[in-house]
DNA sequence: ATGGTGGCTGTGCCA
């Protein structure tokens, strides 16, 4: 099964690329984060119209997550566990049948954090946390699960094409970096990094020239659980999507392939 | 070191 994570930055703006990438790509599944609008404007005709069932997410101008699927999905469960006071829509599951049998997928937009310190970079931590929470209570099945999206975390330095420039930023704190870890050491696997062990490879570019200078980072990430690494085929981001169309999202897919 | 762009909103917020 190949399935597929993207932070389009508004599902409305890169409706087109969107389209234009899954006839191309053909997954049978696509995450999406930053869809920005809310459930009943979201243009689930079009993605219907090219076999897709859509599980929506969503809120107004912010946020928002979305799964697309090819495949029988059932279970869908947005948000997570742990705060009934967060009304952001960031989180949205669902399992998923494959033709040699199921995976959970987690379409995950996870909080920026900027600035830190502050209320916002708390607010991160916390979140990150709660999905860990999550992240371990799906272990119990022992079932294939895919956590997969925007975490707003650079792992390492290899990762962003200047490290240096990101030390102040909340995508780049020790902090940051040991919650993603920290999901990691339940057992989900990194699947690109565990694939490809050099660095330069980057999954977004800001909109402020970056792309021209390949000034990027790699922050949209797949975690695979144990049984879904037992299956791990493939890895690789869709570099060439950010020269496809004339207005980009700053973020380009991530698809991973899996024996189910 | 700074500020640059983009999307949605509503003349600012968030990234």
């Amino acid at each position: 099964m190949k399935i597929a994570t993207w932070n389009v930055n508004s599902v409305k703006a890169r409706l087109e690329p969107a389209l234009t990438w899954l006839k191309h790509a053909a997954p049978d599944v696509l995450c999406l984060q930053e869809i920005k609008t809310i459930d009943e404007n979201f243009p689930r005709d079009a993605f219907e119209a090219l076999g897709y069932a859509c599980a929506v997410h969503g809120q107004k101008s912010y946020n928002g997550v979305a799964i697309l699927s090819k495949r029988p999905m059932e279970d869908v469960t947005p948000r997570l566990h742990g705060d009934d006071a967060d009304d952001h829509a960031r989180y949205l599951e669902a399992l998923i049948t494959g033709k040699n049998g199921v995976v959970r997928v987690a379409s995950i937009y996870a909080p920026n954090g900027n600035p830190q310190p502050g209320p916002k970079f708390d607010y991160k931590l916390a979140w990150l946390e709660r999905l860990r929470k999550r992240a371990k209570t799906l272990l119990r099945a022992e079932e294939p699960v895919v956590l997969m999206g925007d975490y707003n975390i650079i792992p390492e330095d290899k990762d962003a094409d200047r490290p240096k420039a990101w030390v102040k930023d909340a995508l780049f704190q020790p902090e940051a970096k040991a919650a993603l870890r920290r999901i990691e050491n339940l057992g989900y696997t990194d699947a690109f990094r565990a694939l490809h062990t050099e660095g330069g490879h980057y999954t977004f570019w800001d909109y402020f020239g970056s792309w021209e200078r390949n000034n990027g980072i790699r922050i949209d990430h797949v975690l695979l659980s144990p049984a879904a690494a037992d299956r791990l085929q493939n890895c690789h981001i869709e570099r060439a999507v950010r020269g496809a169309s004339e207005k980009p999202s700053d973020h380009v897919p991530v698809v991973v392939e899996l024996a189910i």
